[in-house]
DNA sequence: ACCTGAACACCGTTCAAGT
DNA sequence: ACCTGAACACCGTTCAAGT
């Protein structure tokens, strides 16, 4: 009942890298990866732009704060989700899908994982895979090469799901899409695209995640089947 | 020995799509991807920046069209290549250890393709491997996963590949950088980091074509591996 | 039709000055 | 120790004006 409060006016909590990281990640997926910028990010930190320096080196090491928010909560939860009596294949299987969809509900990490080299969050991903190639029974001196081919085929897949995002304007959807690129594709010159055309009708019942944990599937095989003298 | 020549001076070549994409690709191999600029390409080209407008919409147009003009070379001396009696599996090796070289030349090509949507030159690369997948003898309905396993593989190393250049500087030799890698690896925590650390010692002896080669190994293998119900 | 280059609306980053 | 915000050195892109 009293009319003043305990406390004067409600105080700015104060910065801090995590709060700025954070304000960060929101930015990213609100504006998309144009839209981080440090006025922008100021503004929204009720400062100015030198401040956000005194916690962060620059803008990469930013992006890559965020990027590590983002692979460490997911990687995280799918080593939680883990109990250890799944098959090593579907562990894999489950941590790739988590970082799938985590990319597809922030595309700009699919981005910054492609042009990030040897990082964190990159480092975080490789191991998680690679533990589980471990307990596939990979021998040794195969488990690196193992592990890689996963990587960088997720990598892969995020770098394009990120970029086929920056180009859908943000209301069209997923079916739309995939009309209009098989449209594209059909109409492509018959003698240099053959083999491009001849599956650009298969692109109407295409479905992403599933495509992609094919892929998964075909490196799985190929990581456990021993190789024959030559195919 | 006439002092006067027949043409008064020599006389700038004008302007074209052609001279300016082919500018731009030797600018982005001598001073890296954050060189190439609408300033310093028309001072190359002896113009304003404004001209450079005149024949190409954009930047993005214009990296698209460099990164073509470099793809295209190499798909096509990989078909040219194809003399049709090599095992198509030996073609998509060969395809792919082109465009492996091609990046590791012109880093800046990698990070275009990990961030292309399906433009022109992806396409390209496409193409060239799913006929190698189709003379594989894989199944119609595989033919699409097949190759774009392969395709985002191709792409998730050339990402990391262009990362990596572009962090390293650019006097640093291989041994050198890896060296760099294995050490920051073998000092990770050790309980977080078990896989990358039991495989960091591996990196010393790491040569990135045949890594490269093995992964397209092991996805061949599995394009080409009956599935088995459940591994 | 094609080129010129000043001008516009942005960037990331720095830094003297404040508290 | 931490924050402020003007200023610096760039960008890509546009556009009136030239030839």
């Amino acid at each position: 009942m009293a009319t003043r409060t305990r406390r004067p006016e409600r105080r700015q909590e104060p910065l801090s890298r995590e709060r700025i990281v954070s304000a960060a990640v929101e930015l990213l997926d609100t504006v998309g990866e144009g839209g981080l910028t440090f006025r922008a990010l100021a503004e929204r930190l009720a400062t100015g732009p030198g401040a956000i320096y005194w916690h962060v080196a620059g803008k990469s090491e930013l992006l890559d704060a965020a990027t590590d928010s983002v692979v460490t909560t997911v990687v995280g939860a799918a080593v939680a989700g883990d109990d250890g009596r799944a098959p090593p294949h579907e562990a894999i299987r489950a941590l790739a899908l988590g970082l799938f969809d985590a990319i597809d509900a922030h595309p700009w990490v699919g981005s910054e994982l492609a042009r990030t080299p040897s990082g964190s969050p990159l480092l975080r991903i490789f191991e998680g895979i690679g533990r589980q190639v471990q307990a596939l029974g990979v021998p040794e001196a195969g488990q690196f090469t193992a592990a890689s081919a996963l990587l960088h085929y997720v990598l892969g897949v995020a770098g394009q799901n990120a970029a086929n995002a920056r180009t859908v304007q943000p209301g069209t959807d997923r079916a739309e899409f995939l009309d209009t690129v098989a449209t594209a594709w059909s109409r492509l010159d018959p003698d240099e695209y053959t083999f491009t055309r001849s599956v650009a009708g298969r692109l109407r019942e295409h479905d992403d995640r599933a495509e992609f944990l094919a892929g998964i599937g075909l490196i799985l095989t190929g990581i456990t089947t021993p190789t024959r003298p030559t195919g």
